[in-house]
RNA sequence: GUCCCCAUCGUCUAGCCUGGCCCAGGACACCGGCCUUUCACGCCGGCGACAGGGGUUCAAAUCCCCUUGGGGACGCCA
């Protein structure tokens, strides 16, 4: 579907409803528009789908519009930036929707129905208690002039429903899926326009879509049962319908479609846990198969470059955590300094590095720790090391080894001075030298050092740390730690 | 329940369209080893899958059918 008569110019939309956090899935269909878009050189579309009244709120909106930046994703049209095809906001073309659907009334095509919210309930459990699928039963699909006049001289509220012809075979072409076929029997009356007057879903998007010019609708699998109440809608309207592409839906670890109860989805959070925009981008364009997650880590525009919708995979893909961290570890060790930096800095700023260290300081912790770092929190245990002079004393052995310790640390610290710079070499040899003097050499050698300099018994190398300590810090940190002991 | 979609190692996948090169390749995870002053990184090795059954064919992971399993939809949510 890669714009097979590039005559037209490709649109492509996103389309959130500002009704929670953008979670990863949805940042993954977020995802896929904009690389088409890219690909295609055509455009990519931001649209609100705030029809909910109730769930919708601004400060969802912000959000999503931050973490779609974040992950790199730019559209050309939405609504914080307007464009040709606005409003881009559902709430915004209300007005549209109702003349429209008033329209389709006049011909016929749509209904008003008076049922209330309870009655359809109780009527669709019967329904299933009876085994029967639940669904509109038509109940207000042929009523006489007599009973509508009462109706509306009670005043009751009405929604507008579609008149779903019968026994229509409705059918497409997927991009991914290739092609799907449902009979229009299988689909109930459903509402265009809700009694508060809001358009319903599949009416909005269909509105929307055809006023909007989009050529390619690219969603999630959840979408594929709707698609025929859609194609419906675009026949009734005499428009051309776009194309479709719908791509899984990302799994729970249980299998199930992810959502809060696995962990952590929302791209936000994400964020702040230390991931990657890019690791995270790679990672989703591997699950759907885009890319090999294995593979050489891509620049946005090779991924642009790979990106292909017929090869998109037509399973489901489980939520990997373990293999994001790992691709988030990769890229930690493989972005160049100053992109890493550019995302450390947040980070930097809370833990009070900024104003401890120069820029060149910081980039060399940076460098020291990179290999041991899966996320970018992981950097704070780094920084503690050069941030805050250890408590050494109780990361000492027992009783027994104080004064070995006490020995190795006394003669290191000789050896330190006796060196003119405690760069990588003048370690090495400082430490040579005590080793010899000390008697002492090995793990017990290098450990005592490891705690003293550092509080701790696991981190960066040894070789990598004390040139960025420097000589009077590495010294006065063991006359600290000899003093503890 | 009805309709739709899907089905290769625990997980992501390559291969499937255009059958033989596949007693199925890679990666994550896991296990073991190496490197090493520690952890990590890196390197080497191991474990581990064509859901089942029928066809078609000289030959099927690959094509067809059925079964099973999973997912989704069926809402005045999107």
């Amino acid at each position: 579907m890669n714009n097979p008569d590039n005559k037209t110019p490709t649109r492509a939309r996103f389309a959130p409803s500002p009704t929670g956090s953008l979670h990863i899935g949805n940042a993954r269909t977020a995802l896929f528009n904009d690389l088409f878009a890219k690909k295609t050189r055509g455009t990519l579309i931001l649209r609100l789908e705030d029809t909910d009244l109730e769930r919708s709120s601004a400060a969802f909106e912000r959000e999503i519009l931050e973490s779609l930046k974040w992950l790199g994703i730019a559209w050309n049209e939405g609504p914080d930036r307007g464009g040709p095809a606005g409003p881009y906001r559902q709430t915004e073309r209300e007005k549209t929707y109702r003349e429209m659907a008033e329209a389709l009334v006049e011909k016929g095509m749509a209904y008003r129905c008076y049922c209330t919210e309870e009655s359809l309930e109780e009527r669709r459990k019967a329904q299933l208690a009876k085994g029967l699928p639940p669904g509109y039963d038509g109940r207000c699909r042929h009523l006489s002039p007599e009973e509508r006049a009462d109706f509306e001289r009670r005043g009751v509220p009405f929604t507008l429903r579609f008149r779903v012809p019968a026994e229509e075979s409705v059918a497409f072409t997927d991009a991914i899926h290739g092609d799907i076929r449902f009979m229009s029997d299988s689909i109930t009356d459903f509402i265009l326009i809700r009694s508060n007057g809001m358009a319903s879903y599949n009416w909005a998007v269909v509105v929307d879509d055809s006023a909007m010019g989009v050529t390619h609708v690219i969603r999630g699998d959840d979408h594929i049962s709707n698609t025929p109440k859609q194609l419906l809608l675009y026949r009734a309207l005499g428009r051309t319908p776009p194309r479709y592409a719908h791509h899984p839906l990302i799994l729970g670890l249980d299998g199930k479609r992810l959502s809060k109860r696995h962990g952590a989805t929302a791209v936000s959070q994400f964020r702040r846990e230390g991931y990657l925009p890019q690791a995270i981008v790679f990672y989703l364009v591997g699950l759907g198969g885009i890319v090999p997650s294995d593979g050489p880590l891509l620049r946005p525009e090779e991924i642009v470059k790979a990106f292909d919708l017929s090869g998109i995979s037509k399973g489901a893909a489980i939520f990997d955590h373990k293999k994001l961290l790992w691709i988030n570890g990769r890229f930690i060790r493989e972005l160049p300094m100053a992109t890493l930096y550019h995302h450390l800095s947040p980070f930097l700023k809370n833990w009070g590095v900024m104003n401890a260290f120069d820029q060149e300081k910081q980039e060399a912790i940076i460098a020291c720790g990179r290999d041991n770092a899966q996320l970018l929190t992981d950097f704070k245990v780094i920084f503690d090391i050069f941030l805050t002079k250890p408590d050494a004393g109780s990361a000492f052995a027992g009783e027994g080894e104080k004064d070995i310790s006490r020995g190795i640390l006394e003669i290191f610290a000789e050896s330190c001075q006796e060196t003119e710079t405690l760069d990588e070499q003048g370690y090495i040899s400082a430490a040579k030298a005590a080793m010899k003097r000390s008697n002492q050499r090995g793990k017990r050698f290098f450990m005592t050092l490891r705690r003293a300099l550092t509080g701790m018994e696991h981190g960066p190398e040894l070789t990598n740390i004390i040139p960025i300590l420097g000589k009077e810090e590495v010294v006065s940190r063991l006359n600290h730690a000899l003093e503890q002991l």
